[in-house]
RNA sequence: GCACUCAUAGCUCAGCUGGAUAGAGCAUCGGUUUGCGGUACCGAAGGUCUCAGGUUCGAAUCCUGAUGGGUGUACCA
């Protein structure tokens, strides 16, 4: 229901029949609900081009607002406010129809694009940390999204698995043999080890040397030795991503080394559009406004990350054929991202109406503010952490007698993963981020506990009541009026949260409805004695309709439902 | 130095294209006739939206400057 869009176009007609020329803003959410459920608040803006006053405006265009269908009444108030009342009974057949559809009322993109979202990005030397969760779920919630929406999502995990650390790293699991493999279990300590051999052995370290050259020059046997590496660290990335509920596959993989072949062309090509420039040895592209160049080759004829970016960029726009293309990536490469984009428009690698963006985010903080590290001031890994999660999250879980071994484990992995995710999409993705266990594990406040127990307690009602819901929505006081206009905001939350890439449209949205649907129940009781059936049916609809909205909700954020908690 | 970014209640954060008396949660205090899941709900208190100008009928929001924090600044990614 692209609610939103609909009251717009009453009041363009109203607009039309009064016969103001101008193009009416946009009505916005009242910001009371003695205000109504929608305001518009284009009346003052005219009065300067209309040389009318605000509420000569307003009552011209209230006096042509059409009546009959969603709206039922409207006040000018203030300097020229229009507050408008939807019609119960039109909120109440499109709830119906909400509640009945698949979708929830929500349409697909008339014309959905191809969209290109690259996220995650472990370096494949190392094991994931906690400076890769951000990007790995807000950029799945973000491919969620646009997918749900009906564009044609193609997600890309673009993994470091190119360097000189990798000459080191195979020529250790070659001498390690068989138990390769075994001790790789533990990157973090294969890395270390690996490099102490490379700072001992002076023939190690020749031979590590002489095996980047062996890859990069195509070497079968290094080429073998490499791609088991690269296998099993993977493999790694692959149980997080498991126990996260990312959707990324191996068949999202398009490594760094992917576009190895295609990077001395992108030089050629920078030099036939004049954009190249020899500095200081290394080649560069020199941007209008910016002091410092773009270098794509280095002097020893190596090339950069930049480079790479490049070749990705022109294999996703003209390969591809993404429309948008968008980056979740740390904001701190918001300026390597503004200067790769800029060169792939100018060099026309990249068409110009492909949309190209950078979804930054802030840095994950400890509880006092300070860039999030182990006691020892060591990297937290990824994995760890989600660990930590669950056990926390068994503790709290009231009655675990009621449950087997088993179904409490599954539990506090559905609570500790979604608390985690949930606290981070929860924020405004460019702000930094405050992480603290206490704060996400509660069932109080805009928390996953706190959404998951809403539909639990939905859940439980239908678990009472055994019979077929028949009947229409009735809507009879003001909760349930409230409750009803935000169902079928959904959409238009969506819609909006999809524009701006921000999740935390989405939670802020279900934490609204969570929270009404809350007041909502402990007023209007729904299987008490003493509620007669018509009412009773209303109301199971509506619960119905809140839970299946939350479930959807939590779904594109990547987070479970359980029915009983 | 330059560039980018942030500054909202004691704490953690919302605040969409400028709109009415700036909103939540936590913490604090008080309340809810056995409560369909009380891990809930209701209420109170809590603010010079860092500061100073400007634009506007109207500014937390836009512009300029100041202060304070964060980040980035040519051959790592």
């Amino acid at each position: 229901m692209k609610l939103k869009s609909q009251i717009n176009q009453v009041i363009k007609e109203a607009f039309s029949k009064a016969g103001i020329e101008h193009e009416p803003m946009s009505v916005s959410e009242a910001t009371k609900a003695e205000f109504g459920d929608y305001q518009f608040n284009g009346a003052m803006a005219l009065s300067k081009k209309l040389g009318k006053n605000p509420r000569e405006i307003a009552t011209e265009i209230l006096n042509n607002l059409d009546f009959t269908g969603l709206l039922a009444k409207a006040e000018i108030a203030g300097p020229g406010f229009i507050n408008l009342w939807l019609n119960p009974l039109w909120i109440a057949s499109q709830c119906k129809v909400a509640a009945k559809d698949s979708r929830l009322g929500v349409g697909k993109r008339e014309t959905p694009i191809k969209v290109v979202v690259d996220y995650s990005g472990p370096n494949m030397s190392k094991q994931m940390h906690v400076g890769h969760l951000r990007s790995t779920i807000i950029g799945d919630t973000l491919a969620n999204l646009l997918t749900f929406l009906g564009d044609e999502v193609i997600r890309q995990n673009h993994i470091g698995d190119w360097g000189t650390q990798f000459g080191m790293l195979i020529a250790y699991l070659e001498e390690m043999g068989e138990d390769g493999s075994v001790s790789l279990k533990d990157l973090e300590q294969f890395y270390k080890d690996a490099k102490g051999r490379f700072d001992a052995d002076a023939d190690f370290a020749d031979k590590a040397r002489e095996y980047v050259v062996k890859i990069q020059s195509g070497d079968q046997h290094c080429l073998n030795l490499w791609q088991k590496f690269i296998d099993i660290s993977l493999g790694h990335c692959e149980d997080v991503y498991d126990k996260l509920c990312v959707k990324l596959t191996r068949e999202d993989v398009k490594a760094e080394s992917f576009y190895n072949e295609d990077l001395p062309q992108v030089i050629e090509d920078l030099i036939s559009q004049n954009l190249l420039k020899e500095s200081d040895g290394a080649q560069c592209v020199f941007l209008e406004g910016e002091e410092i160049p773009v270098i794509v080759q280095k002097g020893d004829g190596g090339y950069l990350y930049a480079t790479t970016d490049l070749a990705a960029l022109r294999y996703r726009a003209n390969v591809l054929g993404a429309k948008r293309i968008s980056y979740v990536v740390d904001a701190r490469q918001a300026a390597h991202f503004k200067q790769v984009f800029k060169v792939a428009k100018e060099s026309g690698f990249v068409a110009e109406d492909v949309k190209l963006e950078h979804i930054a985010f802030g840095t994950m903080m400890d509880k006092g503010g300070k860039p999030f590290k182990t006691r020892d001031g060591g990297t937290v890994k990824l994995i760890d952490l989600l660990d930590e999660a669950v056990v926390k999250a068994k503790e709290t879980i009231n009655d675990k007698d009621n449950y087997s071994k088993e179904e409490v484990e599954a539990l506090a992995k559905i609570i500790g993963i979604g608390a985690v995710k949930y606290a981070d999409l929860a924020i405004n993705r460019e702000s930094n981020y405050i992480f603290n266990w206490d704060k996400m594990l509660s069932f109080e406040g805009n928390t996953s506990l706190y959404m998951q127990y809403a539909y639990a307690r939905i859940q439980s009602i239908f678990r009472r009541f055994d019979g077929e819901i028949i009947g229409d929505i009735i809507i009879g006081d003001a909760l349930e009026h409230r409750l009803s206009v935000m169902l079928l905001r959904f959409e238009d939350v969506l819609y909006r949260a999809a524009v701006d890439a921000a999740p935390n449209q989405i939670t802020t949205y279900l934490y609204e409805l969570a929270t009404l649907f809350m007041r909502f129940y402990e007023q209007n009781p729904i299987l008490k004695e003493g509620v007669d059936e018509e009412t009773k049916m209303s109301r199971l609809q509506l619960a119905d309709l809140t839970a299946k909205t939350i479930k959807q909700g939590l779904d594109i954020l990547g987070i479970q439902v359980v029915d009983k908690l």
